[in-house]
DNA sequence: ATTAAAATTTAGATAAGACTAAAAATATAT
DNA sequence: ATATATTTTTAGTCTTATCTAAATTTTAAT
């Protein structure tokens, strides 16, 4: 059985493991987590020693498959109860991160499955985050930053790369939410800025939030 | 802001102080908690310390007005989850009461308000024991357990005092649910048993099964 | 009113998880 | 290649919540 914290470190090592390519550094573990080095190469040791991540001093971490599972459940169950509650108990995509990150360390198998059926075993979350299936798996729908889509091209709103909400914020206020129909009118190359046309109207984003808005393609 | 192990200590202490009528003992709230009687003296200094909670030396602990709302506030998070777990996710009602107890802990106000209106405003869990307000208040339906009531007469079936995996599970396979009107029919000194009859049959229960059935009158 | 029994508290330890400061290893720059 | 900077680890503390064993207080019994 898992702790809190342990599942907190499995979900940031899985995390940073999916975009950076090889081992993940102790430094970058602490920042994920908000605490201190030291802190986390106690974490990792205890890790290893339950087989959950493979760790070589000063080499850096990476999960094993039962560490790798064992994250996804939780993100699973994170993602599963970020949909409940914008579905079911209509808060606003800004709201539910912090309330997912403690009803993800529920533990019930039987609870997450149920909850899966009773939301329609949703494919993504509001986000437009994949949820893995209970045996790990998932689907990620084929998307681009709009920042790597060329000019006079379009596509489907998809997914937003930073859930923070501040950003989730200045999206709500600009009126751009999942679903929508993007299309690249103009890039300017000065502050590479660019201008976006959606149904409703067109505007211009800075590349900053650009590059978090991710098409499908 | 309380703590999960505070909160424990803090229900405990509620549930105990309204079955005995004075302050409680260390040792009634160690065998409640499962812990030892000197976890149970620790504690309580620091729920004093919190003013939580009235502590003197050897003479017993009771809940202050602050303490008492906590409780309460743990307890209407405790019964609003078991009724979703029941109502909205068609849990059974002898399965729910361990989730319940780790959902109980998570702390958003905003997350039970909505999680309240969700489910109707409901004023009484799947066990019949009633749901506090955010306020801290309820009503409990007038109910009498059914040793107390007089044989020939009959009620509703209201709440169960044990809500016990065993008991709820006899009660399942006995076709006893809330809702349904018992006629007491006889009592038998010998064994102190009792038969009653419901909408569908005529059973016989025990002293000990009698003793936790409460209807209403 | 003593004495025995039961309940309660204290003292001291332990475990998990985090922290600071110092030491050690690795990476970088000239 | 060596000095410097950065990263990582170790050693030692702290906090929270437990526990056991011993000491103390209260209660019950004669």
């Amino acid at each position: 059985m898992t702790t809190l914290s342990e599942e907190n470190y499995l979900k940031a090592i899985y995390h940073l493991e999916k975009q950076g390519n090889d081992a993940v550094s102790t430094n970058a573990i602490a920042e994920q987590i908000e605490t201190k080095a030291s802190s986390v190469t106690d974490m990792v040791k205890k890790l290893a020693e339950k087989e959950l991540a493979n760790y070589i001093k000063y080499q850096g971490v990476s999960l094993t498959e039962r560490g790798r599972l064992t994250a996804m459940s939780v993100i699973r169950k994170h993602r599963l109860w970020e949909t409940f509650l914008v579905n079911k108990l209509n808060f606003s995509w800004d709201e539910v991160h912090e309330i997912a990150e403690q009803l993800e360390h529920i533990k019930s198998e039987k609870l997450i499955d149920k909850l899966d059926d009773f939301l329609d075993n949703p494919t993504h979350d509001p986000h437009g985050d994949p949820i893995p299936d209970k045996h790990g798996n998932y689907t990620k729908i084929k998307s681009k930053s709009i920042l790597d889509i060329s000019i006079g091209s379009q596509g489907v709103l998809i997914s937003v790369k930073d859930s923070s909400k501040a950003f989730l914020k200045y999206l709500n206020k600009n009126e751009l939410a999942l679903g929508d129909t993007v299309k690249i009118v103009d890039f300017e190359p000065f502050d590479e800025s660019l201008t976006i046309e959606t149904k409703s109207k067109t505007m211009t984003i800075s590349k900053n939030v650009a590059e978090n808005l991710y098409l499908s393609v």
